[in-house]
DNA sequence: GAAATAGGTCAGCAATATTGACTTACTTGG
DNA sequence: CCAAGTAAGTCAATATTGCTGACCTATTTC
């Protein structure tokens, strides 16, 4: 505490910022920081699905029909094991919504090449329509977000999202963004 | 077109830096950064919903009882109606998660003063006691997300996940924050 | 006293998830 | 070639969470 003395004239010639330099350089770790995190992630989610959720309803679709066409649709030629594996639902969850929007036309299937056992899923014309149609919905909310939000906004958005990722979905991310894979 | 022809010589006087000064003041509103942001909430809002659903399993409980242990710790005294307001569903779908949490001890009712009508909903202690034991599982999710991520960032992250909310999330937000209004 | 409001309740339905057991088809390794 | 392992499909049963619509009680308000 003996810097509480150091305010003392030096002539006037020395006039400190009225502002420190950037916010503060350490993370504001306190309840009513977290308190808001959990809000935000709850209401900013949900409306973010519900854009897309009014699209289906229209076509007795679910949320879950959607997530299968997203990464399928991300993921041409994906087998069953690793859809599952990214979704981390039941066989039999997603046996469900796979077979209706196999009988709906939106997904096909066809016999892996060298291990025949193997279902490599890819969206039909309709299924990739769909999907567009869906994922438009949702890029209109993001769009009007972000350029609410800022650049340097989205990116922090990314950084802290990917921090609370687990490592499976870092490595799911990791693959599936610029490099394209297969 | 005319622009192309621009770049002939002029002396070698002048050099262009070799980068350009900020990233980019713009915001990036491709489709793979939407993509990506599909992904982003997706496994992120997944990860940080198990966390607390690992504690919930135990009690036998689930996500919705957790949701409305959460409102009612946030907002003691609120009212059925205005609980309805925030989680956006039938009386009938929280009446069964209300109903078993005042069974089981977590909820306490009374009636409210003016309006007897009312049924003001606090949490008991051990409603309390719960809602802190599901509430550190999360925040220790985001302190480590945090401080992965870095104080930028977060507030990045804050400003577009309230960018993504509708109206009345934001109200919600902005009347339960630092106020702690009533 | 009638109408409006806050809340509770009942019956039934739908979507999504779970577990466990079983079958079929195919690949792999001894 | 045959046995074991793997990919996928399927069946039956169950739980959670949401929905609708109808109806009831208590209380306030006009």
């Amino acid at each position: 505490m003996t810097g509480m003395l150091k305010a003392k004239p030096r002539g006037d010639r020395f006039v400190p910022p009225p502002k420190l330099p950037p916010p503060t350089p350490v993370v504001d770790l306190s309840p009513a920081e977290m308190r808001l995190a959990q809000d935000l992630l709850f209401f900013g989610y949900r409306e973010f699905t519900s854009v897309a959720d009014k699209v289906l309803e229209e076509l007795g679709l679910g949320r879950a029909h959607h997530r299968a066409l997203h990464f399928i649709g991300r993921n041409p030629g994906i087998t069953v094991s690793d859809l599952l594996a990214i979704l981390r639902i039941t066989k039999q969850s997603l046996a469900r919504v796979l077979n209706a929007l196999i009988d709906q036309g939106y997904v096909a299937q066809a016999p892996g090449f060298e291990d025949r056992r193997l279902r490599l899923l890819t969206l039909t014309d309709a299924g990739q329509a769909l999907e567009q149609r869906l994922f438009d919905a949702q890029r209109d909310k993001l769009v009007q977000a972000w350029c609410e939000a800022g650049p340097q906004a989205v990116e922090g958005f990314q950084t802290v999202m990917r921090a609370l990722m687990d490592r499976g979905a870092r490595a799911y991310i990791d693959g599936t963004g610029p490099a394209e894979d297969a």
